[in-house]
DNA sequence: TAAACCCATCGATGATTGTCGATGGATAGT
DNA sequence: ACTATCCATCGACAATCATCGATGGGTTTA
């Protein structure tokens, strides 16, 4: 917090004063965000997260107002990036959030909901 | 971690038993997804996390293979969500993490990239 | 004054996305 | 066997988005 300062000396055209890299990271991390990026879904890992109960498309077409295609097409996309996983039961295919999150995963879902 | 049961009666056409409603804080949540939900952006919070220091467009330009509008773009929308401010020193512009981010909005960005 | 540089903005374009209606497979009750 | 329910998938459509080239406004140096 301390070293907020403006460069002084800079030369015109001379760019890249600091190291600025795309990495493999980000693209595997903008993946991740893209998945939670929308509030359907978001409302949907969150009711997932604070039930801690498995949950299947039915209930949520309730109580969003969306078409069960719809609902289906964004869980599709919640289990594509791995934070879901489905069981089916019945007539019913029951939602719950994956088991083995990987760590990082869990402790950036817990800062965004919890 | 203990109340992962599969709900064993179950009549059809009965649904909503667990209570799932779009909140408000989903919809604001989203939009600061959205702002990460791309690994160019996401690339650019990271530096400026990790270097603590301003940079300023040419300096992504220079690092990142986009064009300067397309840079220029991107930084506008982390503005506009709030992540960063800007300070004009001469011929550049220097961007920082903002100053006063929200404490959940901090550690988020803690767990995502530190 | 002129030239060089940094940057935001505009307009265009191709790609991605959210949403829906329609359809069909699977399963359970009658 | 027939019907009702749950769900995934397909095709379509409008909206949003990422990217670029072109342009123009500021600012510094020559």
């Amino acid at each position: 917090m301390a070293v907020r300062e403006l460069p002084v000396l800079r030369e015109r055209g001379m760019c890249c004063a600091l190291p600025v890299v795309r990495e493999s990271w980000a693209e595997e991390r903008a993946e991740l965000m893209k998945a939670l990026a929308d509030p359907t879904r978001l409302t949907m890992v969150a009711s997932l997260w604070k039930a801690n109960a498995p949950i299947c498309i039915c209930d949520f077409t309730a109580g969003l107002e969306l078409t069960q295609p719809t609902i289906s097409h964004h869980m599709a996309k919640l289990k594509e990036a791995g934070l879901v996983e489905s069981e089916k039961r019945g007539i019913w295919i029951y939602y719950r959030l994956r088991d083995k999150l990987p760590t990082p995963t869990r402790k950036l879902l817990s800062e965004l909901i919890g």
